[in-house]
Order: structure tokens, then C-alpha cells, then sequence
DNA sequence: CATGAATGAGCGTTCATTCAT
DNA sequence: GATGAATGAACGCTCATTCAT
């Protein structure tokens, strides 16, 4: 029945086009990605069609990751506050356990290898983050703002936040705190 | 050779690098940018010694632009609130008036060929929202974070504000007032 | 190893293989051939060596069987000009019912893949149609020409009209018999 | 005005694919070309846009000079069957003479990166020979047979006379002669 | 023997940069 | 200085062939 193709094959091609990706910008070569797998330059074809399709499964997979983290442990009986920090503390832990993903999935957001279809499904994934802050949104100051705008000035908030973490991570805590502070009274 | 012949020209070719930049993305070749300015494909190299090079200088020149943009019309003597509102509000005007600069700016500021120094030179242009920003934090609930990251969130709510505003242009004004609103609720 | 277990399996590559060359020429992948013959890419390696193999061994085969359909039911008693005529009668419907076979075998003729050793093999193959060609030579105004010029000016026609007759099908049938005639006035 | 974009070095690169696709076949790389032609990988795509754009142009051009050389000198005073030999004779020579281009243009008449638009050109570069022919046909045993049909049976004689004198030099002319008295007589 | 994943040399093409004019 | 042809390294991707299962 062959050699499987393996999922283990496939995750090293994914973290090591996280790590070359975040080291060296979308235009690493396929090759730098594939031997940083440990496969063969042409291996990393039978996995992903193409380069471009390849970025768009990161994009996905990255942008899941993410949602997991920060809805995971999700406390359901808690205050809007504590379920927003919860998100928030999760999101940010990924961001600092994880720097390259972070890199890597600001570099796949920006870039227009990105199709529509795939940019969807990212946004589909937030639904469980949204719910939350459409409740936080329904009772602001913001209320009368559009959900997307909305969620664009948290989103920014958030990542400006987990950015700076990165570079400074020895007060990494601190500054989590503070940036979900400012986006509550930004907010609410 | 610091100063090339043609003012007009190097000019020519920044506004085609904007152009094009906006529209194709940072990869876009340096043939194609030479030609929407006009010029020979080699005569780029005579105004930039290389493509990193007029990367550079355009990131530079559109910080630059963007800075005078808010600064412009400053009231010196209005009160803090409305002093930073102006700048606010030269800043997603310049934005919404100049979409594709915003976009090139955009883009240069994620990109990994903008060298350290130009970075550095880039902060220096923002000096004097930078006073500004200072007297906001210092009385406000920030007032105990590093002034960097107390910018870092301040830049990406307006960044936010200003790409939504781009791409709703309807309802421009209200969502810069709104978008500035969040920002004095987070910072004051 | 000589002969593999199962001779449908070579058979089926084979009729693949002529499909796929008639519709996408010698470039056609071997991975290609393989799907479409429902084996697996590398069990097309387990019949032939080599693509040139492949390639090789098809052509000696559609050789063998054009010259197979050209002298089936040869009447033995005839006059020279009916069995001429029942040959290339033969050939041209061989042609007609075969297109693909056609298309493939003139594809392989003017291949550099062909090694001198099959080519040969093809001659020979092509021994029974010689006979004749040789008693209508002999006695007419190319006698004194070499007979493997005289073969070529022959199979030339052949070709000609066969493949004439697969792009106009309607008339086919005259067509052959005008084919016919035109040889036969240039031979005799 | 910078260097111009020389004549000498496209005859050069179509000279080189002549020798190299007369060689290696149609598959031959480009960088090979480009070699055997003195000038640099890229340069070639100077000259022409692409492979395929390359290998349209030397069919065309190959159609055209064997047209011209077919036709060259033609007795206009003189008996159809004089004519219709000096063109005969024209192509013969130009095939002994050139069997390198004979060959390249073999190839590139099966080959199916030829356009149907280059295709085209290439029939009506033969416009001057089917005159003839025409006049050849209108009279003889196959006044009934579609032109197409007659052409086909025509160019497929002398392609097969060429390719024997070619390989066979020693006796050419009388091949030549021999070829042509087929001819003669299976249309006339 | 059948399978299909693995391999890596090789291809057509692009493009920043150089340089002859 | 201006031009645009020349350059060649580099890229994404293909495919005949091998080999682990």
C-alpha cells in the first residue's frame, strides 16, 4: 500500500514554513521551506499544490490555532469582563509562547496570496470570539458603530498588544493587562 | 550624485512607486514602476541605487508626509483634547484623500527591507505627535506604561480606523469621530 | 520478470498509453498514462523499464498491427493491382477505425526515442508489404530506383491520404480510392 | 540610446534553434539555445516572449524561406510541368542544402505548439505553389478530389523525396528527378 | 507484484542590476 | 545623464524513476 503519505510530513512542512516564513518574508523559497522540513524540494509538492496554496492552509490552520487558544477553558458562567480577559490572556499567551506563528500569520494577513474563499473561512473561525464581543459592543459607547469596525479596533488593540510583548517580554504580563485595560474603556 | 539632475523626475518615480506598490504589492518589479513613471527601466538605478534603497526613501518620505499631514494647522493654544483631535483627524483625512499612499505605507511598514536606520529616522519624524501623545499619557491611566507602547496601541487604532474608513467611505466622518472617541476613552 | 504476471495490466498501459499520446503527444507524463490505465504510477515500471521502453514497444506493436490488419485476408490468388488494393485498403480503414493508434504510431515515427534496434524491428515487420511493393516496382518506371525510396514515396501516400481521411470521414471511402489511384499511377 | 536590439543576435538565437531543435528535437532547452547562440539564458526571452512565441516564429519563418526558395526564379513563360519542376527542384535543393532546417521544420510541422493562427500564415505563405498545383490538378485524373487533399498528397511526396536525398546525398538529383516523375504522373 | 510517496535534476521564466551606446 | 538590451542567479514547479510498505 506504499509509504502513507504522512500527517507527520505535512506538519513539518507547516512549522518549518512557519519558522522560514517568520525568519525571511513570504518570498522564502519553497526549497529553504522544504529542506528546513527535511524533505525533498519536490516532496513539498505533494502536499500542498502550490506555494500559494500552502500559505492559504497556514493562513487557516494559524488563524484556528489561534481561536482555540483564546476560547479555550472559556469560562461560561463568568462575567462579560472575565470571559472577554479570558480571550484576551489567551490570545496573548499564544502570541508570546508562539512569536513565529505570530509573525508568520501578521505576514499571511497582509499578503494578497490570501484568496477570498480562504479569508472567509479565517473570519469564520472568529465567529466564537465575536459572539463575546458583539455583547460587549451591544452596551458602549460603540453601539451604534458597525460589528466590523468594531471588531477591526479590537482586533488592532490586540495585536499592537501581543506585538509588543514580544519585544519586551520580560514584562509580558503587565502589558497584557494594561492593553486589555485600555481596550475596555475603549469599549465599554 | 546625491542630488540627481532631475528633481522632476525622481519625484516621477516615487509617485509611480506608490502607484504601483499599492496595487501589486511590495514584489512588484522595478521595470514596471520605472515605466508608470515614465523612465527607462536602467534610469531608476541613476535616482536609487537599489530597489531596497527607494523602498527606504519612500518609507521615509511618506512617514514624513503623513506627520506633516497631522501636524498641519496645529492649534497651538487649544486645549490638549482638541490638539490631538486635529492630528487625529489630518491623519485619517491625509488617509482617506491619499488610499493608495496608505496603502504603500502599509506595506513598507511590515516589510522586512526597511533597514533599522530608516526605521529609527521614521520614529524621529513622528516627534511631534509624539509630544502630544506624551502629555495625553502622562495624566491618564497609562501613564505607568513606556511611552513606546503607549504609541504602539495609539498607532493602531488610527491605523484601523483609518483602513475602515477606506474601505466604507460613506460614512467616513463619523466613523473617524467614533474611531478617535475609542482612543480618548483608552488613553484619558 | 521477462513476463509480468499479469498481461491485461501490460495491455491496459499500452491502450493508455496510446490515448493519452494521441491527445497529448510524446511529453504526455508516464504518472498520466498510469491513472488512465487504473494502475498505479510506479506499477507502470514493473512492465517497462523505462518511458523510452514504453514508448519503443508501443511503437513496434502498432507497426505489427497496421501491417497485421493491411495483409489479414490477403486473396493470394489476385491480381497484383487486388492485392495491392487490399492492402492499402486494409491500412486506410485500420486508419479510419483507429484514429488514436494512427495519431500515436505517426507521433513515435518522427520520435528520436525510437532506437535504430526497434526501428529495424518495424521494417521487418512491414516484410509482407514489401513483397508486393517489390513485384509492382519491378516492373515499372521505378525500377531502377532503390526500394526503400521507392518505400517511402509509397508510405508517404499512405500516410497522406489515411490521415486526410480521418479529418474528412465523410467521404473516406473515395478518398481511399483516390489515394490508391494516384500510387498506383506513380508506381506502375 | 542604449544598446539596440539587434537583428544579428534574433537570426543568431533562431540559427541556434535551428541547429539545437535539428539535434535534440523540440524538448531541447532553451538554455541550450541560448548557448549555441552566444548570448545569455535571459536574453533570449528578450527576443522572444516565450519558448512557444520562439518556436511559432522559426516555423513561420522556415515556411517562408522554403516558399522562396521553391520559388525563386520561376519560369513564368514556361510549361506548367516546367514550372511545377522548378519548384519542385527549388525545395529539393533548399532541403540538401539546409537539412538542418528540414528537420527543425519537420518537427515543428507535427508539433502541436504551433498555433492555429501561425498555421494559418504558414498555408498562406504557400498561396504561390498552390496556384500551380491548382493549374496541376484542374486538368488531370484528380480534377474531382478536393485541393487540401491533392496539396496533402503532393507535399507528402516531395517531403518523403527530401528526406531520402538527405539521407542519401550521393545520388540526390536523381532522386530528385525520380520523385518528381512520380509525382507527374499520379497527378496528371 | 502493487502501490503511491519520495526524490532531485531540470525546465521555462523573471527580474534586479549592469553597461554599451 | 538617459536608455533599454544583456546578464545570470534564482524561483516555482514537473516528472521519470526509486523504494518503503
Amino acid at each position: 500500500m506504499a509509504r502513507p503519505k504522512s500527517e507527520d510530513k505535512r506538519n513539518a512542512i507547516m512549522a518549518a514554513a512557519i519558522r522560514v516564513i517568520a525568519a525571511q518574508g513570504l518570498a522564502a523559497p519553497t526549497a529553504t521551506i522544504a529542506k528546513e522540513a527535511g524533505v525533498a524540494n519536490g516532496s513539498l509538492f505533494n502536499y500542498f499544490e502550490t506555494k500559494a496554496d500552502l500559505v492559504n492552509q497556514l493562513y487557516l490552520e494559524l488563524k484556528l490555532e489561534v481561536m482555540a487558544a483564546a476560547l479555550d477553558g472559556l469560562p461560561t458562567r463568568g462575567t462579560l469582563r472575565e470571559q472577554a480577559f479570558h480571550v484576551w490572556h489567551g490570545w496573548m499567551q499564544w502570541a508570546v509562547d508562539n512569536p513565529d506563528k505570530r509573525r508568520a500569520l501578521a505576514l499571511l494577513g497582509v499578503s494578497d496570496e490570501i484568496t477570498p474563499a480562504y479569508r472567509e473561512k479565517g473570519h469564520q473561525a472568529a465567529a466564537g470570539i465575536a459572539q463575546i464581543l458583539e455583547r460587549v459592543r451591544a452596551n458602549g459607547p460603540m453601539r451604534d458603530q458597525p460589528m466590523p469596525f468594531f471588531m477591526a479596533l479590537a482586533e488592532s488593540l490586540s495585536c499592537a498588544t501581543m506585538d509588543y510583548m514580544i519585544e519586551h517580554p520580560e514584562q509580558a504580563d503587565q502589558h497584557s493587562r494594561a492593553g486589555f485595560e485600555a481596550l475596555w474603556r475603549a469599549m465599554c
